[in-house]
RNA sequence: GCCCCCUUAGCUCAGUCGGCAGAGCGCUUCCAUGGUAAGGAAGAGGUCGUCAGUUCAAUUCUGACAGGGGGCUCCA
């Protein structure tokens, strides 16, 4: 029998029979790592460890400790919860379930249209590990399309994955697009149509959790039927499911929604309507510190400050196009000076800022010497959300933003978008963050005015300015606005969520809509181009990520309160508010609370708050013009002489720092 | 908008297999004047999200609506 040769990751060379699998050359390297193989890589692709290996082949044997191993083990993970579900539901029928981050969903369809309960999860996940547990082997085998429909008979929307894959569209990654349809048995009841690899058996399996459940459309469109859809998270080993289980919990205490109740920063009275917030006295601060500072960079950078009114007539949104392309983001019209059967004049509210920046460029003729022009306003706007997409200050349906305009001429236009990037990024670190890649978003397919021509142009100024910054640089084909491509912002957070800020969109469209003109040096009309940006994105959303990144522990400059003096008892309440009154003359945000309750009450009670600074000052206090500082996250100092506090509190908020 | 779930005191949540409700925290008052994360006592506070229906009787069962949560789609 003649002899196949393969090479190891480490360049050494390994002959063995012909019509060895992986598993075969993992025993034959030792026991150790046959036991630990899930898969290998032949020439960097995945594949069973029973597949029969190639002469020449670069092989790359893959245990539970390779990154690399985790799709493979989260779905095959999915295989099992696919088995459990038919296996409890008769009737049930199965659609795709590939594996995603952190873990892997998979899509049913119930008889009868039912769906899934809470408690429905626990039996599932109860069923999945004993499947698990009887270490059923993964069987590959492979039929012709009509065979496999046959096999598929009951399961219509597996006959449409391979009725796409016959087609060459592989879009939903469920078989590959070869002549045969590959399978996986896990017993003999269970078969799964899949492209594979898989592990050797469901025993490798087990460090998972089912998390949610909830509809899904087939294949994410709309038209199509919902379907029931099961997530889980999966991982190699007990000790990474733990820690990404404790780090969802990390993440539920950050969350804003709670956060904002917990420090009486805002919140959204059923009164007023779905996603319209009102921010208490204490969020109003934050928010008007944040967009203080905001001005005042704006300010240095060469913008000038407008205002525009919330509602318009219509005949504006029919020359932006957003009645054409927008309007089901809009709230409905309201009517005015309706008189009798005559109709009246139809007013909306505005979810956009750009045309009203428009009008005040368009209110005078413009000059070549005036450009760029840069106009700036904190623009609320009112978006009319799908009910289902509301969340929090994050997806709000009404909100301010931060936006601007920029009027520039094509030359000058990629030096403007440069200039503008590094004083986004600036910004954005001035606020905390600090781990940024970029997105470009493409031409909406369907959905955009113009030429593909002029998209190109657009883009490619984009392009060539964000690949000049030293940013990951991230495609988004088809995501940009029906009127301009867009770079977008992408900030990480403390914990590692991505968060979408500020967007930076080259408009060469709403300059020709509005037929926006500016003397050049030459005495002739030329068109400008403009240049759409927002640095928070939404103040509104801003303000939630910066929450959900400090964890409602604001930055001093930030921080509602500053500081919180607590005397130690009544006979120090004059000193504790001599203080106060002296820190107030300098512009600090300062509460005394008096001794009306117990200090390690009222202590407690500050640190609840996530205070910067609690200051305690007795009778050595009052007798040497020293506090107690305790500062958060520090231990406690005694004896500071104020002046020296003074300083490094001044220090501290200059340098803006968390 | 679509699928599922939730809504009881300011907050977090018990509870009533249909007979008009409880706790902790918070709030108010009194006592305690306490040097770094809960001192004690008393009190106020809810037509159980809204509107219908079934019933002798609905916070409890049914429906619609509103608001919220988790998904899908969409998005700043």
């Amino acid at each position: 029998m003649s002899q196949i040769t393969v090479t190891l990751p480490d360049g050494s060379e390994r002959s063995l029979q012909e019509g060895s699998t992986g598993i075969d050359l993992a025993t034959e390297i030792g026991p150790g790592l046959a036991r630990a193989a899930l898969v290998i890589e032949e020439n960097g692709e995945a594949r069973d460890l029973a597949a029969p290996l190639h002469d020449g082949a670069k092989v790359r044997i893959l245990t539970d400790r390779d990154q690399d191993s985790l799709e493979h083990i989260r779905h095959s993970t999915a295989h099992v919860l696919a088995q459990a579900v038919l296996q409890l539901f008769p009737g049930a029928t199965f659609a795709g379930g590939p594996p995603i981050e952190n873990g892997f969903y998979y899509d049913f369809e119930l008889p009868g249209g039912a769906s899934f309960s809470d408690e429905d999860l626990i039996t599932i996940e109860a069923r999945m590990r004993e499947i698990i547990a009887a270490d059923q082997p993964f069987e590959r085998f492979e039929l012709p399309i009509d065979e496999a429909r046959e096999l598929m008979v009951d399961h219509p929307y597996k006959r449409v994955f391979m009725d796409l894959a016959a087609a060459g569209d592989d879009s939903d990654n469920e078989v590959g697009t070869g002549s045969e349809i590959s399978f996986y048995r896990n017993s003999d009841t269970f078969v799964d149509m899949c492209r594979g690899p898989h592990v050797p058996s469901t025993g490798r399996l087990g460090h998972f959790k089912l998390t949610r459940h909830g509809g899904a459309y087939f294949r994410g469109s709309e038209k199509n039927p919902m379907l029931q859809r099961i997530y889980a998270v999966a991982f190699a080993n007990k000790k990474d499911l733990a820690a990404f289980l404790k780090q969802q919990e990390e993440a539920a205490k950050r969350d804003h929604r709670r956060l904002g109740v917990e420090l009486d920063l805002f919140s959204f009275p059923e009164e007023i309507g779905s996603g319209l917030a009102v921010f208490h006295p204490k969020g109003g601060l934050i928010r008007k510190v944040m967009e203080d500072y905001s001005r005042a960079q704006h300010e240095a950078a060469g913008y000038e400050f407008v205002y525009s009114p919330h509602i318009t007539k219509e005949n504006l949104f029919k020359t932006s196009g957003h009645l054409e392309w927008y309007a089901e983001g809009m709230y409905p019209p309201m009517e005015l000076d309706r008189e009798g059967d005559q109709p009246g004049t139809a007013y909306y509210l505005k979810p956009m800022n750009c045309p009203f920046h428009i009008l005040i460029y368009r209110s005078r003729q413009r000059s070549y010497r005036d450009l760029p022009l840069r106009l700036f306003e904190f623009g609320t706007v009112y978006r009319y959300e799908k009910s289902g997409v509301v969340h929090g200050l994050t997806r709000a349906r009404g909100f301010a933003q931060d936006d601007a305009h920029i009027f520039t001429t094509p030359e000058m236009m990629e030096e403007e978008v440069s200039g503008l990037l590094d004083f986004v990024l600036d910004m954005l670190r001035d606020y905390g963050l600090d781990d940024f890649y970029l997105e470009l978003s493409t031409r909406p397919e369907d959905k955009a005015i113009g030429t593909e021509e002029e998209w190109d142009r657009a883009t490619e100024v984009l392009r060539s300015a964000a690949s000049s910054k030293d940013l990951e640089l991230v495609m988004d084909p088809g995501g940009g606005a029906f009127y301009a491509p867009k770079i977008s912002v992408q900030a990480r957070d403390a914990i590692g969520r991505t968060w979408q800020m500020s967007t930076i969109q080259v408009d060469l469209m709403l300059p020709q809509r509005f037929d926006l003109s500016y003397i050049g040096a030459d005495g002739e009309k030329h068109r400008p181009v403009m240049i759409h940006r927002a640095l928070f994105g939404s103040v509104e959303r801003f303000f939630a990520v910066l929450l959900e990144h400090y964890a409602g522990a604001f930055p001093l400059w930030l921080a509602p309160t500053q500081a919180a003096i607590l005397p130690v008892s009544t006979a120090h309440d004059s000193y504790a508010r001599d203080i106060a009154a002296r820190m107030r003359t300098s512009g600090y945000r300062v509460e005394v609370i008096e001794a009306a309750e117990t200090l390690g009450n009222r202590i407690r009670r500050a640190k609840g708050e996530k205070l910067p600074y609690v200051l305690v000052v007795g009778d050595d206090d009052v007798a040497n013009n020293t506090v107690g500082v305790n500062a958060r996250g520090n231990d406690v100092e005694r004896d500071v002489p104020l002046d020296d506090f003074l300083t490094r509190f001044a220090q501290e908020l200059l340098e803006r720092g968390s």
